[in-house]
RNA sequence: CGGGGAGUGGCGCAGCCUGGUAGCGCAUCUGCUUUGGGAGCAGAGGGUCGCAGGUUCGAAUCCUGUCUCCCCGACCA
């Protein structure tokens, strides 16, 4: 994509509006805008962004063996009340009448369309297990929107549903879909922390919340330090054994942590952040099969409710997760696979018919190889050129300019580390398109 | 929902107390000079001050009402 063509609004100052440095550096980077309270339009390159999240999160939700299906946002109020929930939602879900005076309702989650959906077309014990997913738009009108996407009203969420024929079959589904999240979040450049989450009137141990680790993490957490020397690449290829090496380790949020009358962390290990909730999984069991009339035939020709279980990510909050977790005093530095290109490719002098030229052959033979580049071919100053690569913290930034073109080099980037690199057009080339 | 704050060109702000039809920085446009870390100079365009009503010869400024946004607390992907 070439700048002179795109739209990136990008400012020096940042609006009064955002408090913590993820919402700057959106606002800053022309990642969003925001239209209402807790409401963001997503400009092109915060679209970038979230199209990236949600590709591997849904490409890990397809390999854990769910699959994806469409529910819309607006649900009826009908549906609700057979559940019970209409009522005892309460304000936060959006209710309104279409023009029959209907009363509807922007859907915050699907459990009761899910399960409905499901019971139309599942008869059979053959048709268990099953894990359904979608990644829609939730509306939850929050009494106190705040730090921009983290905690907007509409938000865009992953939520997956699991259907078994009983609790062994609900273990396994859930397990799945842990190792599922761990997996995810090693993708997306992330340590997750899981943590044991209160499951009420259920019970078991079935419900985890899964935090990124930040300062400006609205949870305070606390955890064993031998939760952060797993490494990444193990969590990459999780496994059921992975959840039971990480589930050993003590990690709690603050309040339950209170209620824990002997810490088996010994201080030294202990460990106290803040932690941004990005995942929470849990098992309800029948709750909503049985509220909304789901039952299969078992193999004896008898009737069962499944046992249901309900796994959410928040994509759109992952946006701006991940900027906290990885930003430095020069704006975003986006890890691999998330960054909306892959490069950034800086004409150091679009006056220049050398570097303008050089430039532009680097520029196709980038897009050629199928490497993402963002080409500033701006008539601008390379130090504002700079200012902006940094800020929207693309991986590569691949310099041209007169200087290196003289000796026959070009100039690679690396974000992350600020390494810098004279090479050949061709060199750096290869090194992108590998 | 309780408590606090704020609405003035795209963004950040001043002006308001002590009414006299709007100003600064950034951004934008034009020209010249510049060109490896957000350039300099000169010129230009863009707002009628959230909205409604009132007081007044006259309202961004005073009064009343209303809407919106932000912050602090209780709730949540």
């Amino acid at each position: 994509m070439r700048l002179s063509n795109y739209l990136l609004p990008v400012t020096k100052e940042t609006p009064a509006d955002a408090q913590i440095v993820s919402h700057k550096l959106m606002l800053r980077a022309g990642l969003v805008r925001q239209t209402a309270a807790g409401i963001y339009a997503w400009l092109p390159l915060g679209l970038k962004v979230l199209r990236n999240i949600e590709r591997i999160v849904r490409e890990e939700q397809d390999k854990a063996g769910a699959v994806e299906l469409l529910m819309p946002t607006i649900q009826s109020a009908d549906l609700w009340r057979q559940s019970g929930r209409f009522d005892a939602y309460g304000p936060e879900m959006l209710r309104f009448v279409d023009r029959h005076d209907r009363e509807m309702l922007y859907g915050p989650t699907n459990e009761e369309m899910i399960t409905t959906l499901f019971r139309d077309a599942a008869k059979s014990y053959r048709d268990l297990p099953r894990t359904l997913y979608h990644i829609q738009w939730k509306f939850r009108d929050e009494v106190r929107p705040r730090f921009g996407v983290m905690r907007g009203r509409e938000f865009l969420m992953k939520d997956a549903y699991s259907f078994d024929l009983d609790e062994a079959g609900l273990k396994k589904s859930y397990e799945a879909m842990f190792v599922a999240y761990l997996r995810t979040f090693a993708r997306l450049g992330l340590q997750a922390v899981p943590v044991r989450a209160p499951t009420g009137p259920i019970g078991g141990d079935l419900s985890h919340e899964f935090h990124i680790l930040a300062d400006t993490g609205e949870s305070a957490l606390f955890y064993d330090a031998a939760i952060e020397d797993i490494s990444r690449e193990e969590l990459l290829s999780a496994d059921v054994s992975t959840i039971a090496r990480l589930t050993g380790l003590y990690a709690m949020e603050e309040e339950e942590h209170a209620k824990v009358a002997d810490c088996p962390v010994p201080p030294e290990r202990l460990r106290t952040r803040r932690g941004i909730e990005v995942g929470h999984i849990f098992a309800f069991g029948t709750k909503y099969s049985a509220a909304m009339g789901l039952s299969v035939q078992t193999k004896d020709g008898g009737q069962v409710h499944p046992q249901m279980g309900s796994y959410g990510i928040g994509v759109s909050r992952l946006v701006g997760g991940i900027i906290e977790a990885s930003h430095d005093e020069s704006g975003i530095v986006w890890p691999e696979g998330v960054a909306p290109f892959a490069v950034g490719l800086i004409n150091m002098r679009a006056d220049d018919d050398k570097c303008a030229a050089a430039a532009d052959s680097l520029y196709a033979k980038l897009n050629a190889a199928g490497v993402e580049t963002l080409y500033d071919d701006r008539d601008e100053r390379g130090g504002a050129k700079f200012a902006t690569m940094d800020l929207i913290g693309l991986p590569w930034q691949l310099i041209v300019g007169p200087k290196g073109l003289e000796r026959g080099v070009v100039e690679l980037k690396n974000r992350r580390t600020g390494e810098r690199e004279e090479l050949s057009a061709e060199s750096a080339l290869a090194r992108l398109s590998a």
